[in-house]
DNA sequence: TCCTTACACTACAAATTGTAGTAGGCAGCA
DNA sequence: TGCTGCCTACTACAATTTGTAGTGTAAGGA
């Protein structure tokens, strides 16, 4: 389950995901329980009906990706996420953070206070509060 | 000139380009002067020779991309990046650092402590110096 | 005039993502 | 018992991205 890229470009899901395949994660990751393709395909029906072969098979293709998962029941398949919302989150913000910093140091701690600053002053005294802790434990 | 993805894999101009793309950006940003189509295929000849055609069909790409930029001269064309790799790396860092902490907010910044500690522990206290001076400002 | 050289145009392959047709199997019902 | 409908599997195609390279063309020099 290992994400290739980050866009630039959209927000949330589609920053990883096509755009289907983000609508379709949305999905999943918004129902608590196990779905089958009809399930959401009924879903994404909000917008404008897809094709149910078409849902079945980018479905079957995340599985192969190992996003999600399959389960045989009577007469059909449940899906539902490998990894909650939550730890998919929790895993590429790591990743991206690591990967930021690894591949720019210094340039992107620049850009951090500023970023920090522009999105959500409160993140600043957060960052500052978490640098004294790592501190305190030597 | 706007990049699509950050990848995961990889590192350096592979993280932006496809790897001929990076060979070659590599190339035009580690020679200070302009270049022909020629005098970059002659330099990633050091690996494997690659077809004139590939280079150039690359070259134009990437200059249809806004990333390079081509001037023509007598019986030919000088090649040369739009900016330089100093921006560039500018550029994308901020880019990046801004998405990272649009999108995760709260768990970039969990993460960015940990990350810096990790990568280069002095950068944990430019950091703390930055929070301090934009603090000071105000 | 002919050849060399560089560029333009074109094409193809693999991968990714969206899209959807067709066929086969099974369950329930007439 | 055979038909109907639903669900799955398989297959295929289109567009995009990136690497690769052939063929054609134009211009300058020998």
């Amino acid at each position: 389950m290992k994400m290739q890229n980050f866009k630039y470009e959209g927000s949330g899901l589609n920053r990883f995901f096509g755009p289907l395949e983000a609508k379709i994660m949305e999905i999943l990751w918004g129902t608590s329980a196990e779905m089958t393709i009809k399930d959401v395909q009924i879903k994404l029906d909000q917008d404008k009906a897809i094709n149910f072969n078409t849902v079945m098979t980018v479905m079957n293709r995340l599985v192969d990706k190992g996003i999600l998962q399959k389960k045989s029941v009577i007469r059909s398949f449940m899906y539902r996420p490998v990894v909650t919302r939550e730890q998919f989150m929790e895993t590429q913000s790591k990743e991206l953070t690591f990967d930021l910093i690894e591949e720019f140091g210094s340039l992107a701690v620049t850009h951090m206070v500023d970023a920090l600053d522009k999105v959500d002053p409160d993140l600043l005294d957060k960052l500052e509060q978490q640098i004294k802790e790592l501190k305190k434990d030597r």
